[in-house]
DNA sequence: TATGAATGAGTCTTCATTCAT
DNA sequence: CATGAATGAAGACTCATTCAT
């Protein structure tokens, strides 16, 4: 595993427990057990860490949540999809819990949201071509989108808050309640 | 105006413009125009103002929300409140970073976080209304609520990212897509 | 109890326990539960308590030492005086911590030091008079002054370090040890 | 010459001259010419690097202790021990204070104390042999060694204090003085 | 590629003290 | 007598970053 790896790895750890601006470079350096300007050698400062991060992540979502999706119709694949971002986040925290930090701060330059924004793709298709078939009513898709992210999120967050055990029904109904949202 | 307020007031503008970790003490001090001391004579250390602030603004939330709710029938009072809670988050924004946070343990001491339930109680009455009403299916309340805030709090952020100029349309549809998803 | 005697006894009470310089103003304002203001109002600044405390420790000594002293000779008055100190400094453990203190320290100023010294006369008259009666070798009565509560001061440490179960048999070994060293 | 013992060397000298608590960072950071970074690059905090002083010092200890001690009897060799170590204390005032405040519990870490301890071992020897050798009463050897210390002790802090220029004829009264409490 | 010494601006916080009430 | 708001210099310590090896 290179130094750079293990910096990108602690540093995601790290930003997960404690937020983005909790974490410190020199938390990061003592860490990873990495020296001080190897992490400078890599990177040109603490921002392109983030950034670099943010671009490591944000790149696996559109092949995550297409994963085993049927050629059958919307219908049918949107559960899937769901369930896929869904466990997606409940199986890598990590990923999860950066990817909501970032969402709120302005330390990811606004040129790499709009890069990673193209990884979307896939979700964006999907939306789309659910509109064209009347199966949607025509709504902004980024907006769709934006709501079919945040109802998963809500339903990760009540599932690790643990407030309520939650059930097989209850993200059933979630996935249900998201869905109709969007029909015509 | 006692320097504990211009203090307080002045630290909420800092943390609106630039977020709670890119607002330090000395900014506080500087922009405030406060001794150094003078701050730690009213606040034991600067999460104390953060907190102050916070149950500050909290105090509304419950009534923000259900602020101009006509005595009418819920399809009319939904979009009020979608709005009122919308504009409260993008008008105050500590309480949407709070509330956001929220979610996230250690931070928040536990105390805040009950206290900050309470404010929950009036819109689980709405959901709990409008189903034995018939307007909303059977869903378990807790799903429901946290899926509606989850809506709103995604369209707070998409308006924060700026990825997209949100215009009012994008809210009308948000809050259709929202409403219908409860629907039986 | 008057403030300013709050004032006094926490004072003495902290350094004890923390020595002087860990013993900042501040913390002797929150302990002794009196106002910030009250404290100059007694007190010209930080060193005039602890000056104070100084002179009304020291004030003590000489009445303390000298108590049921019989009128024989000094061979009779040396191990009663030794003891009275020695119990003194075990009952009194603010007054030994903080006349050890105190006498390493630079923050008495030498006036005051000096001013104390008189409260010693009757233990300087008691060696002065031992050495005209050729009990003692003519040392310094100064040098065996300090020689006499340093040796009273040793055994006070051994006794609080518990290093050793300290035992009457060895109380009387340290008197006779300190007393033979003043003979002729 | 490396910074980390520029460090050290201004530190000392600055303890020296004002006591542990008179010196603060900002001083040896001003006098030593090093960046305030590279002072923590190479200790932890303030404490480290009293501690790292403290054991350089007390290394000498026993050593100092046992200079110049000629193979004669007890009677030449106990002065010159007692001015050993006196002068060890007077010129190495850190030394002098830390060795006074071991007696004091948390402030110095268990270790450290154990490690002092193994310097007492030297004058433990020379007591009990004294003994063995009929030259001195008897005495439990640790109350020999306390006193033997605190006499010492005592004539520093007078030599310190400056209340009476001492002069050699009162240190050599001193040693007769503490002398003669040992014999038989 | 990797290291770690060196930097100094900046962080939060504590301090002794003054002053108006 | 007593209070506590207000002060700002000084405290210890952290930070992101540079540079020579």
């Amino acid at each position: 595993m290179s130094k750079k790896s293990i910096v990108l790895q602690t540093t995601l750890e790290l930003i997960t427990q404690q937020g983005i601006c909790g974490t410190s470079l020199s938390q990061i350096i003592k860490e990873s057990g990495v020296a001080n300007g190897t992490v400078y050698h890599h990177f040109k400062n603490k921002d392109e860490i983030i950034s670099e991060l943010y671009f490591m992540l944000t790149q696996d979502f559109g092949t995550v949540i297409m994963r085993n999706i049927p050629p059958a119709d919307e219908k049918k694949q949107f559960p899937i999809m769901w369930k896929n971002l869904f466990y997606y986040f409940i199986n890598n925290p990590l990923a999860f819990t950066f990817s909501e930090q970032i969402a709120r701060s302005s330390e990811i330059p606004l040129k790499m949201k709009e890069e990673a924004r193209k990884y979307y793709k896939e979700i964006d298709d999907f939306f789309r071509k659910g509109i064209r078939n009347k199966t949607f009513k025509p709504y902004t898709p980024l907006i769709m989108e934006e709501l079919f992210f945040g109802n998963v999120a809500s339903m990760v967050k009540v599932y690790k808050n643990e407030k309520v055990k939650l059930l097989d029904k209850h993200i059933d109904q979630a996935i249900e309640i998201s869905w109709k949202g969007f029909l015509r």
